[in-house]
DNA sequence: TTGAAAGCGCTAACAA
DNA sequence: TTGTTAGCGCTTTCAA
C-alpha cells in the first residue's frame, strides 16, 4: 500500500537475487518458469511498482514521448492526440503534451527535453524546427521526431500528412459539379505551405473545369472567424459576386456563413460554402457545413506508430505517409440559384 | 551540443567538487560568490542540462503534476489545461495529461503514478476517486490532489469550483426577465451532482418568479448533441410547448436549436435557448448562443496554485474556492412572441 | 565555504 | 539459469 516495495524486498522474501527479480518482471525470458511465476506472484501480492526514475536513469530511456503543438487550446489537435495516445499506451509509452504558442523559446525547450532524455521521441505538429540559440548549428542527426499534418522541407524527418492539394481540389470539384461557376476562395495566411497547397488545389479544379478566376476571387485570411466574415463581405460586394466560396478552413467558413446571414443571404440558397478540416461542431452548425474531413486520429496513430518503429531501431519510411481525406457533403452547399438569363438558354 | 555534459564535467573543468557545482546550480546559497558565478557561467557555456531522472531518483520528486480528465477529446478542458499549464510552468513543473475515459482501471493507474512518484500532485477533473482494487481500503491521507470543476464529497480534498446552482439561476432569470413564463429545462444525467445543481438553480429561479413547472418541462439528457435534439422535439410537441429552453450545457443547446430549425421554428423568434459552459464556437454558432461562461483558465490556474501550495507544505484552503461565472447574452434569446390573447389584455 | 563519500532503485555486464 | 557487482547522475549528509 505504500509504493515503497523495492525489487530488493521481493528478492529478500523469495531468497533470490535482485537481478533475477528484475529479469522476471521485465520478461526477458531468461528466468526459469517456477522462479518466474513465484516472483511475479510475490510482486503482485506486495503490490510492487517499479521506480520509474531509477529505471530511466539506468536504461537512459524515459518511455515517454512528446506531442508538440502550436496551441493546445485548439480542439483540432485533440483527435490527433487521441490517436497518438492510444498507440503510445499500447506500447507502454506516456504522452506529454507540449504547447509552443509559436514561441521559439518554448519550441527549443521541447527539443531540450528530447536531448536530455526526458522524452524518447517527439510527434511534432508545428511546422518548424528550432533554429536559434543552441540549435543554431543544426539539430543532431537521426532525431526521433515525426512530423504530422505539417511539412518541414529538407528536414529529412518522416512525415505523416494528408494531401491538402487533392482534398482542396475535391472540395471545389464538388461545387463545380453542383453547377457553380463563380467560385471564390478564402485562403490561409501566406508563409504557410498548407495555405498554398489548398490554394493550389482550388486553382487546379478551376482550371480543369475551364473556369476563370477573377483577380478578386482569391482572398487571403488568417484561419480565424473574423477574416472569414470580413472577406465574405468583400467578396459579396464585388460587381460579380461569387455563388460559392471555398474557405481554407472551417472557422473561416463559419465566419463566411455568419457574414452571409448578416447580408440577408441564405446558405446554401444564395451562397454555397465549403470548409476544410471538419472540426468539432461543423456537423451541428446551421447549416451543417460541407467540408473536408481529415482522419485526425489515424494521423496521430500513424505518427506514433512510425515513431515507435524509429525508437525500436526499425527505421523510418522514406516517403511521407499520405492519409486519405473525405469530402463530407452536408447542408451548406447546393446548386446555384438559376439566373434569369440562363432560363432562356 | 550533446546533452551529455554532467556535473562532474563542470567540476573537473573548474577544479571544484561536484557537490559545489550542484549547490551553485540549485541556488542553495551555500556557495561563495566568485565560485558561484564561475560555475554558472561554465554551466551555461557548456550548455549543461541536468539529468532529470537522476535528480528525481535522488530527491524523490518528479517536478511533474498530473491533470486527469474524463475525455481529452472534449475541448472544454483545454482552457483549464492552459491555466494549469501556465501556473505549473512558472513554478517549474511539467503537466502530464491523463485521460480516464471513465475507466476505473485507468483512474487507478493515475493514482498509482502519484504514489510511485511519477508525479508530485494531481489536478482531478473527473468527479470520482478510485475505490476498487488496491485502493479499496481508501486512499492515503494528505494526498496532493486538488479537485477542479467537479465535486467529491467527503473526500476532504481541496475544491475549485463555480457556483453551478447560482449560475443556472442567472440563466433562467434572464429568460424570465425577457418575459418568458413557459420555460423548460433539459438537464444533465442523473448520478452527477452537477446536473442536480443546475436543475436546482432552474427550479430556484422559477419558484422565485412564482412560475409553475409542468411535470414534462424537466427532461433529462446526457450532455450530448443528440439528446438535445430529441428532447427539444419532445418538449415542442407538448400540448403547451415552452417558449424558452434552458439546456444544462451548450452541446445540448446546439441540439435544441438544430431540432427547432428542423421543426420550422426560428430561434430566438419562436423559441429562446440558453446553454451552459460557453464552449468554443458558441459565439460563432447561428444564432450565437446565450450561455453561462465559466472562467475555465482561471479555474485551472487556481487549482494549480492551490496544488503548489500543498506541495510546498503551505497547506490547503479549508473551504472550496468558488470562481464567478458570467451570463453571456447573445442572439439565441429574445422576448417571447406576444400571444393573441395577450393583445387584448 | 568546500570536499569526500554514500546512495536513491534499477538494470546489465560478467561470472559462475 | 542465476548471482555478483558496478554504476547511471545527482544531491546530501558529514567532515574538514
Amino acid at each position: 500500500m505504500n509504493g515503497r516495495v523495492k525489487i530488493i524486498d521481493i528478492a529478500a522474501k523469495l531468497g533470490v537475487s535482485p537481478a533475477t527479480v528484475s529479469r522476471a518482471l521485465s520478461d526477458s525470458g531468461l528466468v526459469a518458469e517456477p522462479t518466474r511465476s513465484r516472483i511475479r506472484e510475490e510482486a503482485a501480492a506486495l503490490n510492487y511498482r517499479p521506480n520509474v526514475s531509477a529505471r530511466n536513469l539506468r536504461t537512459r530511456r524515459s518511455k515517454a514521448v512528446l506531442m508538440v503543438v502550436r496551441d493546445v487550446g485548439n480542439p483540432f489537435y485533440l483527435d490527433v492526440l487521441k490517436g497518438v495516445e492510444a498507440a503510445a499506451r499500447e506500447a507502454g509509452y506516456a504522452v506529454l503534451m507540449g504547447n509552443t504558442e509559436n514561441d521559439p523559446e518554448r519550441e527549443t525547450g521541447f527539443f531540450d527535453m528530447l536531448r536530455d532524455g526526458q522524452a524518447d521521441g517527439m510527434v511534432l505538429i508545428t511546422g518548424q524546427l528550432p533554429q536559434a540559440g543552441r540549435y543554431s548549428e543544426g539539430l543532431p542527426e537521426n532525431l526521433p521526431v515525426v512530423v504530422a499534418l505539417e511539412m518541414i522541407d529538407k528536414s529529412g524527418l518522416p512525415h505523416i500528412q494528408i494531401d491538402n492539394r487533392a482534398a482542396a481540389r475535391d472540395a471545389v470539384q464538388h461545387l463545380i459539379s453542383l453547377g457553380h461557376t463563380r467560385i471564390a476562395h478564402i485562403a490561409g495566411p501566406l508563409p504557410e505551405q498548407m495555405s498554398e497547397l489548398r490554394l493550389g488545389g482550388y486553382r487546379d479544379a478551376m482550371q480543369a473545369a475551364g473556369l476563370a478566376i477573377p483577380a478578386d476571387y482569391e482572398q487571403r485570411g488568417d484561419y480565424l472567424l473574423g477574416s472569414g466574415k470580413r472577406l465574405c463581405r468583400a467578396l459579396m460586394s464585388l460587381p460579380q459576386p461569387p455563388t460559392a466560396i471555398f474557405a481554407a478552413n472551417d472557422e473561416m467558413a463559419f465566419g463566411t456563413i455568419a457574414a452571409a446571414h448578416e447580408l440577408g443571404l441564405s446558405v446554401p440558397g444564395d451562397l454555397s460554402v465549403v470548409g476544410f478540416d471538419d472540426i468539432y461542431l461543423s456537423e451541428a452548425f446551421q447549416p451543417p457545413l460541407t467540408t473536408i474531413s481529415q482522419p485526425r486520429a489515424e494521423v496521430g496513430r500513424a505518427a506514433m506508430t512510425v515513431l515507435l518503429d524509429i525508437l525500436e531501431g526499425k527505421g523510418a519510411p522514406e516517403a511521407p505517409l499520405i492519409l486519405p481525406t473525405t469530402l463530407q457533403i452536408r447542408g451548406s452547399t447546393a446548386a446555384p440559384r438559376p439566373l434569369v438569363r440562363l432560363r432562356s438558354a
